[in-house]
DNA sequence: CTGTGGCGATAAACCGATTTATCAACTGGT
DNA sequence: ACCAGTTGATAAATCGGTTTATCGCCACAG
């Protein structure tokens, strides 16, 4: 039971392979109708089906795009990247091989040569954070990064704009009459450039509204955790009333669920008593909290389609930014937001 | 600029192309040592790589392995088995090329021919929830089934023991002392094998333990999440002290937080007044909860590289069972169970 | 001197397609 | 009758390796 080639769809047509070949690949200019017709025929009738590898050895063309990651598994929000990645690569006939290397750098560069070694079309770097990577030796140029950056630039990517989406979040915070507005912030983590960004927006958008930004309540989770969460809130929350928040913007929506907590601990009601505002819209938990979280979203499936969009060509690559494409974060507005107490009623409308 | 070929190396070391590829591949029995010394220095030296696609031609080997999976954005939990199929098949030398076809049937024929036709050495089909598939067209035999059963068998499967694993849980609560153990189950929910062997799995126990089952302690969520949670236990809750609960097994955990807020509304503590177990050990989830939750994980990861060994040929295919391999489900010990609280004070070692 | 066997190495076939160069037959114009 | 051009089709080269069959040479036994 031998697989049937394109000899065989010759020989039961009674032409040469050359012409089988023309007429399936669409290059039947000068073939007339009848012998079109007599191979296609011919070709489904006795389950021709080509062979990849040959035809990948002749043209040097794969249709297969390398995604390579550090991690999958510990950042299960991320693994929509790689859906959005393999939609893309669908929708234009390409196939996608996934390499995950963990990180190590061995396993990267072993895993690079292998994945030149099989003639890929391309690749596309995927980081598990934001954060700026060593570019692996070998890596093909026009590899697109996704969710990094290359140590030395020089390669197209896409990151999250958290600096924009921080705004956004605290923007909604000060629409509501917040003055007194904290900011969780991860500690240790390996998160550095989310963690800045998201911080400057948060004082563009203090500075922005006339707020002097009080340093004491910027304040740093141990981890980025429920548990790391609860803490931080709690010192925030165990302070005198005057330098109490009236909100907190959270790094991230489980340490948004560790405030939640701390304020629950101490008899105040979410959003009445205090406004939350988390990150990530991470799935299963900003939606699913009581009351539903407001989050900003991290947009990993568009990141991903961009990409894969750039590697294929049918999207420019950026010039501008070094090759970076900030991709905007929207604000997922639910009901852990409202207006702040009002403990010392405000003299209403006094005069102007 | 070429690429450096196998005839590059023979010419630059003096050799015949036929030498170099018997050195490099091992075959050098009949190649003395001082030829094969040269020939790899050579071909070291002048950076050669093999070409993988005209390797494969020829040896009709790709060293890859598709796993072809319906669904994977939606169930972040599920990617440890990608996860761990990617791991195994790395440590076997083997690719993993990665398709989603959302459960579409024609994308996944359409996948399967692209990968028959790419002439991978071996497919995994893996679903995201226990179920039951239909074998698309073609599938080649010896595919393994991840997390799923074939139709009509067949082929080799894994999937969890969801039924040892309900046991362990509601065991664990009975131990305790719990004889009022309610189950929230999975209403219209596309996981009929879990919720049927799960339900099976508590009365089992309770039969064994010699308690009477009672039909009204289980109870359907109209959803499996936090929400649908909050509905079905605090019905359970609501109920007389005489027909209420003292200990809740969820069908997962999400519903488990959802019972952990319904009991809160109703101000009753976790675990004291009572005691929760779930299902999924889900990741950012079950142990962030307070108390962090008792639950039954889900062995995703060994799911995965059993898939993996078995499709490498590495493990034996199960003959016993129609072929399907039951992962055991580990029991999470956290802080979500205790022993019932005292309502009506037992007399006190009233002897034997 | 001849036949046998091992050693070191290679020419050539092959994997299954694509692509280039070529060819035979026919048409039509001169 | 001869050349040019068109049509329909194919032989052969190619992609870059692996594998099979063979070859020349030398040592050694008969």
């Amino acid at each position: 039971m031998k697989r049937v080639g394109i000899k065989d769809v010759a020989r039961e047509a009674g032409v040469s392979p050359t012409t089988v070949s023309l007429v399936l690949n669409g290059q039947s200019a000068r073939i007339p109708d009848t012998t079109r017709d007599r191979v296609r025929r011919v070709a489904t009738e006795i389950g021709y089906a080509p062979n990849s590898v040959a035809r990948s050895l002749r043209t040097q063309r794969t249709h297969t795009i390398a995604l390579i990651s550090d991690r999958i598994a510990t950042t299960p929000f991320a693994v929509e990247m790689v859906q959005a990645a393999q939609d893309v690569a669908r929708e234009h006939g390409y196939l996608l091989l996934l390499v995950n290397t963990d990180g190590d750098h061995d396993v990267e560069r072993e895993a690079v040569d292998a994945l030149l070694s099989r003639q890929v079309d391309g690749m596309v770097y995927a980081c598990m954070w934001s954060q700026v990577v060593d570019v692996p030796a070998g890596l093909p140029a026009g590899t697109v990064f996704l969710d990094g950056r290359p140590a030395g630039g020089g390669f197209p990517a896409v990151m999250p704009d958290d600096r924009a989406g921080a705004m956004a979040a605290v923007q909604e915070l000060v629409d509501q009459g917040h003055t007194r507005i904290a900011y969780i912030d991860a500690g240790e983590e390996p998160v550095p450039i989310a963690s800045r960004l998201r911080h400057e927006g948060y004082l563009e958008v203090l500075r922005r509204a006339g707020i002097e930004p009080d340093p004491s309540l910027r304040v740093e989770a141990s981890i980025t955790t429920a548990a790391g969460g609860v803490a931080a809130a709690g010192e925030l929350l165990d302070r005198p009333p005057a330098q109490r928040p009236t909100a907190i913007f959270c790094f991230n929506d489980r340490v948004a669920m560790g405030a939640y907590r701390a304020a629950r601990h101490r008899g105040l009601e979410i959003p009445t008593d205090l406004s939350v505002v988390g990150y990530d819209d991470q799935q299963f938990i900003a939606a699913e909290l009581d009351p539903p979280l407001t989050t900003v979203a991290l947009p990993h499936y568009e990141m991903g389609r961009w990409a894969m969009q750039v590697r294929l060509g049918v999207l420019a690559a950026p010039t501008e930014n070094d090759g970076v494409h900030l991709m905007p974060c929207p604000l997922i507005r639910r009901e852990s937001v409202a207006p702040p107490p009002a403990q010392h009623p405000a003299p209403a409308g006094d005069g102007e």
